[in-house]
DNA sequence: CGGGGAAATGTAAGCGCTTACATTTTTTTT
DNA sequence: AAAAAAAATGTAAGCGCTTACATTTCCCCG
């Protein structure tokens, strides 16, 4: 059997060239590739030899039509730019890969519909699981998901009672204890920034957690304002600014996150106020910026990475079924740093 | 003809289904979705109400499989945990989106290895084009995208010498002007913090940007030290405590990046130096980071979403076809910031 | 009202792979 | 050494879709 010369440049060699190359069946190639210890050493190194030559590499579109299966995970975060996100997105791709899987991650923007789109597209693709961000979204797409049956896990938030498993960490009960740390200091005047609420239960879990910790300390919480923004750092800043312009304004502020937060903060110095005498600020996340700042953010600390891996080894156990579909809670910790201080008499 | 009752939650919709329930063949059903003007108004609406009430959502793999193309285009970067990535990738994203294309993202930890596998891999996925950052890699890798015909792109870089087009900036050029800068204040014991130069043309090619500017201004640059360390703040930081505990201690210290620079300008003011009295501190890339740091870092601004748009662009072109594949050079732009000072007498 | 051409639809052959099942070869057992 | 069991390989039927080509339907014009 002589071999095959200079292939021209767009033929793209196929399993049937291999076989027919290696002088075996196509089963018995893709028993080499898929299944080694099935098939005669003598004969593997033949069609390896062959697959070597052609340079041929799998279709994977053809691989997962025949076999129903993709050995690929989704992931729909709300945006790549941001480190929370990237950081833990990260850590799911590199525990998938030890699991040999795929990760392919979209964005929605913090669009519900665009989301829903995505999340059509990547099943389309044939994600063997998906994983989202929070639990709040259309009933519609959960059916949807549940019919193709396709495992979903769900991260950045964690509530059992929620229909789909979550990894995650109690987005309220961690501002809960953020906020009980900020009138522990004898804060009275409290103020929040805050993302969107709406389709963001994580933000609106948040604004719950101060309230809780207001109601507890008997301190009335209708009377806080809340100033709901985009997820920037001039955003934050912006409101701080209106924030302070209100009076009496607030002694403390609590942002829902540390971008926010260091807007808030930045602007608050611009004002000429200084932080943490004149007006205490607190962050969520504890990104890196937090501890860059000056003053460092008083924030509570989430171990993104972690979770990331911890979501990805619980969807790989439903996808394969090699596991119960249970959640999985994570702690969270208070950082107290400069940023945070008793009010201003 | 009458409907479909209550799927068993494990069947799934496929073309053929919809064609059988609306009465017409899958070629029609086929176009119905991909060409709807050529079929009849009301065969479609048919069509697409067969469509709604079975959930019908097509199969990818079988689309690409038979059509030869998947709307698909691969991106692999170095981590998504770094803000200038994740940024540019973002809006490659959204441009891609724009024009009806999704993209995959993998990354690869900076290591070729990693890289290679993961270019197969998107290549096996019907990847119609590649987004890859830099230009320096195993001549091996181009060749197997050759024979393939998949289109690459390369981005952060700008170098039309290079076998395959590219759009970025020159880093070269651009570091030059930033140690002109330096060299301009009167700074003349230099030294830089760079990420590792091997298989990183990037690092490698702002290292010879600062050399260049020596040269121009006849500084011996031969004695410049040149730290190579990981990508993190904490490196950044140790880099500094290292090259200031040498004699004689630098009065500048150019970073390869914000990142670094930011640990370095952390450390420096922990061993009780200022900056920029005692020493002067730039970065590159212009992250958020630089703006909130005390003080602001002078830095080079890259173009990050830009660069990510117009890449997007640009791979796109070659993947229809509808445009030549020629590179594209961003301008980046030198941020003068309180980091840099004259030196110390 | 009939013929011709355009528009709409149908037919069916793959796309490259996996895998159930059938067949052949090798090994083990008696 | 023959029969039975096990291992290796082959055969061929799809997986769900697109699309070239064939056929039917529709519309316009003389």
């Amino acid at each position: 059997m002589t071999s095959e010369i200079a292939q021209p440049s767009d033929f793209v060699p196929t399993l049937a060239d291999v076989a027919r190359v290696s002088g075996v069946s196509t089963a018995t190639v893709s028993r080499c590739l898929n299944a080694p210890e099935q098939v005669l050493k003598k004969t593997r190194d033949r069609v390896l030899e062959a697959v070597e030559e052609l340079g041929y590499s799998p279709n994977f579109s053809a691989q997962s039509l025949a076999a129903k299966r993709s050995n690929t995970i989704g992931a729909i975060i709300p945006t790549m730019e941001n480190a929370i996100f990237a950081r833990g997105i990260q850590a799911v791709q590199e525990e998938l890969g030890r699991a040999g899987a795929t990760l392919l991650v979209a964005s929605s923007a913090y669009k519900p519909d665009l989301e829903n789109e995505q999340i059509r597209a990547l099943v389309a693709r044939g994600a063997d699981g998906i994983l989202l961000i929070g639990h709040a979204r259309d009933l519609a797409i959960y059916d949807f998901l549940d019919r193709r049956n396709v495992p979903v896990c769900v991260s950045w938030a964690y509530d059992p009672s929620q229909p789909k498993p979550s990894v995650g960490f109690d987005n309220r009960s961690a501002m809960r204890a953020m906020a009980e740390e900020v009138l522990k200091r004898g804060h009275r005047r409290i103020a929040m920034i805050s993302a969107r609420q709406s389709d963001n239960d994580r933000a609106r879990d948040r604004v719950q957690g101060v309230r809780d910790a207001m109601r507890t300390a008997g301190i009335d919480c209708s009377e806080m304002t809340v100033f709901e923004t985009d997820y920037t750092i001039e955003a934050g800043g912006a409101a701080l600014s209106t924030l302070v312009a209100s009076s009496p304004g607030p002694s403390a502020v609590i942002c829902g996150n540390d971008v926010l937060a260091v807007g808030a903060v930045k602007a608050a110095q611009r004002l000429g106020l200084r932080v943490p005498e004149d007006i205490s600020i607190t962050g969520f996340d504890d990104i890196e910026l937090a501890e860059v700042i000056v003053p460092a953010l008083t924030t509570v600390h989430v171990p993104h990475r972690e979770m990331g891996v911890l979501a990805a080894r619980q969807l790989w156990k439903m996808v394969t079924g090699s596991g119960p579909a249970d959640s999985l809670e994570l702690h969270t910790k208070l950082r107290l740093r400069g940023s945070l201080g008793p009010p201003a008499l």
